[in-house]
DNA sequence: ACACGGACCTGAAGGC
DNA sequence: TGCCTTCAGGTCCGTG
């Protein structure tokens, strides 16, 4: 599932279940997702308030009433879902296997709050809220892209001097945090700009942004704005804690589209798909350079 | 510091 | 029908 948009998709349909709720069952099925799980994990929730729920880059932040912040990661393959006082036996939406329900949280409302993570590349931790911007999994990101703060200026400034890629550049999250591998596709699309080309060409001599930045900039905004809009993207899995299915993978137009005529007015491309680091990048030829 | 490949893990889809 | 290979929305670690 997630990307920013999944993400704050999936953060936007726990909210109401988790706001100002207490956790007051927990159960881990298992003992690690991606790292272990906590010490204590079940004792150190129980009985706690969750404060608010916040996203940073593709983590979700449970702030508790212990002043400890409850980390939440989907990797590739996690979802939560939300029901709402269980009645009887589980119930599991179409396609999910109930093999793969590493986590269970009862919370005071009455509402269960279940992980599904087949691959289990996700993770939970806990932190102490003081200093969660220093701990490791934030300290190197880069700005929030939806936020003020994201802009040509920075954006040339991580790419100066870099001889990666674009899609590489997008793609570490040191350098704008957030994205993954189909938004970075979308943006350079959107963008007109090749993913071959090197990061360094989004900054001039003096460090100053291109005009390929700003363009860039404008284009990872908007297509992670509409996605949001859409409830993400649901490939072959569901999005959203209620079951339901995000769209905007009809939106695409160029990710999973190799050999489709390219979206952009005007062009006779035709979208193609290469391996660029180990992971599959999807552009049009003509209108993108 | 940076760039890259591989590892982690399961399941779906396609070819034979 | 099965068996095999490839691929998948992420990150971390080891190697130059």
């Amino acid at each position: 599932m997630p990307e920013l948009p999944e993400v704050e998709t999936v953060r936007r349909g726990l909210q109401p279940a988790m706001e100002g709720a207490v956790f007051e069952t927990i159960v881990l099925r298992r003992a690690d997702l991606r790292v272990p799980f906590p010490a204590r994990f079940a004792e150190r929730l129980a009985g706690r308030r969750i404060l608010a729920l916040g996203r940073r880059a593709k983590y979700l932040l449970a702030d508790l009433d212990s002043a400890e912040v409850l980390v939440m990661h989907l990797g590739m393959s996690g979802s939560f879902r939300v029901e709402a006082a269980p009645v009887g036996a589980f119930h599991h939406p179409r396609g999910r296997d109930p093999v793969h329900d590493h986590v269970v949280f009862d919370l005071s409302t009455g509402a269960r709050i279940t992980y599904n993570d087949p691959r289990r590349f996700g993770l939970m931790a806990l932190v102490p809220r003081v200093g969660l911007a220093d701990h490791p999994f934030f300290a190197g990101l880069g700005p929030e892209p939806l936020g003020n703060t994201f802009c040509a200026e920075l954006l040339a400034a991580v790419a100066r001097g870099r001889v990666t890629s674009l899609k590489a550049l997008l793609l570490d999250q040191h350098a704008v945090a957030g994205l993954g591998n189909i938004y970075v596709c979308e943006a350079l699309h959107r963008a007109g700009l090749s993913p071959f080309n090197a990061a360094m060409t989004l900054a001039d001599a003096a460090g100053q942004p291109a005009a390929g930045a700003a363009r860039l900039v404008e284009a990872v905004r908007q297509v992670l704005e509409e996605a949001i809009a859409a409830g993400g993207s649901s490939i072959s899995d569901h999005a959203r804690p209620d079951g339901g299915l995000g769209y905007f993978q009809h939106a695409f137009r160029v990710y999973d589209r190799e050999g489709q005529p390219c979206p952009t007015p005007g062009c006779r491309g035709v979208v193609r798909r290469v391996v660029q680091n180990g992971r599959s990048t999807f552009f049009c030829p003509v209108c993108q350079r």
